[in-house]
DNA sequence: TGTGCCGTGATTTTT
DNA sequence: TCACGGCACA
């Protein structure tokens, strides 16, 4: 048995979260508190123990946070041993799953993953096909749509029986989302494809339906860690409850201050909670937070104490108290590129800090372009994070769906995506045959169209030679898939269908840098291919690999130095010195789009907490008068989240004019028309336009006005649908209503941001 | 089959 | 403003 010495590298709380391993335990890990460090000890713990690591479950929600812990298990165990933990993102380890217990799920075991471009583009095909119009039915919604049912367990059968649902549906106007939801749902198995959501609907279908394969992984997983436990979504809590069903050990590690995404299903109530399921279950606090400085760390706290619904806890710091928080008013959204700009010079050279240690967070990504500008101009190197991944880019997009092809031939997105890339004659006539038969028949493309003779037989002459083609191309290589490794494969696969010579056929800078990102898949096949670690190096165990990698481009060596620029929730889990957190207007952060309720504000708050908690030495916030919105300056408001931090935390610039002095108790009325002149430096010919109410913004629904609403009437809410409202009070502008929706339950509504109608 | 123009719409997005 | 998608035309 190996030794238990690392146990002394952790502070009390830590090492009570880390040796109670028995039973189930819910870790409540402020931010900066060593979250990771203890889960990974834990494991470590467990293994010393001589626990089998391979009846260990470690769930995370990025590969990035499941790869590091990987590594840090590793130093600690062993990487063999390390090697042998189920260790991975939810998608990761059940999409495993699900192919290993392929004969009961109905998908073949080579199912391909659709992403969420694949699965829109279906969605479009299916909108089209019912002759709907897309105005109405926005393929973004019902994607959405679509999505949350399936986070919920909702499948397409139940949808349709459901009559709430379909209440709902009316409301809004798309009666048909049932049928879409349905015409999805076996396209996709048509077509042996997966969307990210139905990896884990699939897997608790698979566990209802088949008590003895999920009696296995009940036996098979004796302790089960959670990562993130307050992003898990309904789908990922039940697996979970599920596994841990019969052994009942099963521990989860979250932040609720620090829940950011249930615009994507999460469920912050699932920590929150976890004592109803596991009433037995041990509490851990990690309060102290090693990363930040104690006005940070106090700073934060004020800001998040003005969230109502969170788990008590003290997060405290014990280093130095630290400099105040700075903040930065500027004119305009130019000034405020400059003003970061210039900021970060000064810290370089009067802190000594390199730029890699230093990062600016907004809200949205279209905020980045004025950073780019303003840095290009003062040389300041800088590094965007996030953003369009690599494999988003078209040439990557289209070589992997050739690869996806090969291992799977149904794949009818893989399938429209590259029969006329590179060109070779096969035009939307022909495709347009092909989808036809294939919808009339309930076939995949690739049957259709690999039997041209009796399933399309209206297509005749050189199509039908092109077709024919281009399907000996893709079965000569399916053929091999299992003998050659991925590397040889896609290296033979890029010459033949002729990527390679269309890249190469023309030298635009364009072309280069494509030629250039293609090279780098292959090499990174090529690594895989060679890989020791890999129990296979087939293609399909690399198709399995990347289709649920997004931005899995580490940080290289040569761009260490320089200022990271990305989105707050890009930023998650990440620390920097000095933090720049800039656009602190309203209608911007709190976004308008999270304006109506106080759940939506409260995570808007939230996030704002994970910005100011990435920093460990310094902080500025920034927000500008005027800012370019869809191409017209806009009057801002300070956001209220400014008001809402401790003042003692804060440095607020003295040049203010008098006006200013109420920066701090900002105008919450985002309405107020500011009176232009007083020498500022807006040219008055500038047509200013002032944030209208948002009612007035809205296209077809019209709401009505927020006084008439009273308890006991019917409403319907332009995002949330039917509700009854139970309460309301407060007096105008603050009137709140709290109201009970059909879909998503209870909320507490300002009115006058609020877009209601009232029913009855 | 490819190009160019017009209209639209525009958060966040671990997988 | 800008980027993207759909459609019309050559």
């Amino acid at each position: 048995m190996m030794g238990t010495d690392f146990l002394n590298e952790l502070n009390e709380n830590q090492k009570s979260a880390v040796i109670h391993y028995k039973g189930p335990s819910l870790i409540v890990a402020g931010a900066g508190s060593g979250k990771t460090r203890v889960l990974t000890y834990r494991i470590a713990y467990l293994l010393s123990l001589g626990i089998p690591a391979h009846s260990v479950l470690a769930l995370t929600f990025t590969n990035k946070a499941a790869n590091e812990m990987k590594e840090r298990v590793g130093q600690l165990v062993g990487s063999d041993t390390a090697g042998k933990l189920w260790m991975g993102t939810f998608h990761g380890v059940f999409s495993q799953i699900l192919r290993k217990e392929n004969e009961h799920t109905g998908y073949p075991r080579n199912y391909t993953i659709y992403d969420a471009q694949d699965s829109r583009n279906v969605i479009k095909q299916i909108i089209r096909d019912l002759q709907l119009d897309d105005q109405l039915y926005k393929p973004n919604d019902i994607q959405h749509r679509i999505s949350q049912a399936k986070n919920n367990l909702i499948s397409a059968p139940s949808y349709l029986a459901n009559s709430q649902i379909a209440a709902q549906d009316n409301v809004t106007k798309r009666p048909r989302t049932g049928e879409i939801y349905a015409m999805y749902s076996s396209r996709c198995l048509k077509a042996g494809a997966m969307d990210f959501d139905d990896l884990l609907l699939n897997t608790n279908v698979l566990f209802r339906d088949h008590p003895e394969i999920l009696d296995k992984y009940q036996q098979k997983f004796k302790f089960i860690l959670v990562d993130e436990y307050q992003d898990t979504n309904y789908a990922q809590y039940l697996i979970v409850k599920k596994l841990s069903q019969i052994h009942h050990n099963v521990c989860v590690v979250g932040d609720d201050a620090q829940s950011i995404y249930s615009f994507r299903g999460a469920k912050i109530e699932n920590i929150l909670n976890f004592k109803n399921d596991y009433p037995d279950y041990e509490l851990f606090k990690l309060e102290r937070n090693y990363r930040s400085t104690r006005t940070i760390v106090n700073a934060a706290n004020s800001l998040i104490a003005h969230n109502v619904s969170q788990i008590q806890k003290n997060v405290f710091s014990e280093n130095q108290t630290g400099d105040l928080i700075r903040v930065i008013h500027n004119q305009t959204d130019q000034e405020e590129g400059f003003s970061v700009a210039g900021k970060i010079l000064d810290i370089k050279h009067e802190k000594q800090k390199s730029f890699g240690e230093i990062a600016v967070l907004y809200r949205t990504n279209a905020q980045s372009r004025i950073f780019e500008e303003s840095f290009r101009k003062r040389n300041i190197p800088y590094k965007i994070v996030g953003g369009a991944s690599f494999y988003q880019r078209k040439e990557i997009k289209d070589m992997i769906a050739y690869l996806r092809l090969v291992i799977n031939p149904h794949d009818d997105e893989a399938f429209r995506r590259v029969i006329n890339y590179p060109a070779r004659g096969i035009g939307d006539t022909t495709l347009g045959h092909l989808i036809a038969a294939g919808n009339a028949q309930d076939l995949s493309l690739w049957q259709v169209a690999s039997d041209i003779d009796n399933k399309v037989p209206e297509m005749k002459g050189p199509a039908r030679l092109k077709v024919q083609g281009f399907i000996r191309l893709i079965s000569g290589f399916s053929e091999q898939a299992t003998s050659m490794t991925a590397a040889d494969l896609g290296h033979e696969l890029a010459q033949a269908t002729g990527i390679l010579a269309d890249l190469r056929s023309e030298h635009t800078p364009e072309n280069v840098n494509r030629l250039d990102n293609l090279e780098e898949l292959l090499n990174g096949m090529r690594d895989f291919s060679e890989d020791k670690s890999n129990e296979s190096v087939l293609l399909s165990d690399y198709l399995e690999t990347i289709s649920l990698l997004t931005d899995a481009d580490q940080d290289k060596g040569d761009e260490k130095d320089k200022v990271r620029l990305m989105t707050i929730h890009a930023s998650k889990g990440l620390e920097f010195n000095t933090v720049f957190i800039v656009g602190l207007e309203e209608m911007l952060f709190p976004s308008q789009m999270n304006f109506s309720s106080i759940q939506e504000l409260e995570e808007e708050r939230r996030l704002f907490y994970v910005a100011m908690t990435r920093a460990m030495e310094t902080v500025f916030l920034s927000y500008a008068e005027t800012r370019y919105k869809w191409g017209t300056p806009t009057q801002c408001t300070p956001s209220r989240f400014l008001s809402e931090i401790d003042r003692a935390y804060l440095e607020v610039p003295d040049e203010t004019e008098p006006e200013e002095k109420t920066l701090l108790r900002p105008e919450r009325n985002p309405v107020k028309i500011r009176e232009t002149g007083h020498g500022r430096l807006i040219p008055m010919s500038q047509a200013i336009q002032v944030n209208k109410p948002i009612a007035a913004q809205t296209g077809s629904f019209v709401p009505d006005s927020p006084d008439s609403v009273k308890e006991g009437l019917t409403i319907e809410h332009e995002r949330f649908g039917l509700g009854k409202v139970l309460h309301v009070e407060g007096r105008f502008p603050d009137t709140k209503a709290t109201v009970e929706f059909e879909q998503c339950g209870r909320k507490i509504l300002l009115l006058k941001f609020a877009k209601i109608r009232i029913i009855s």
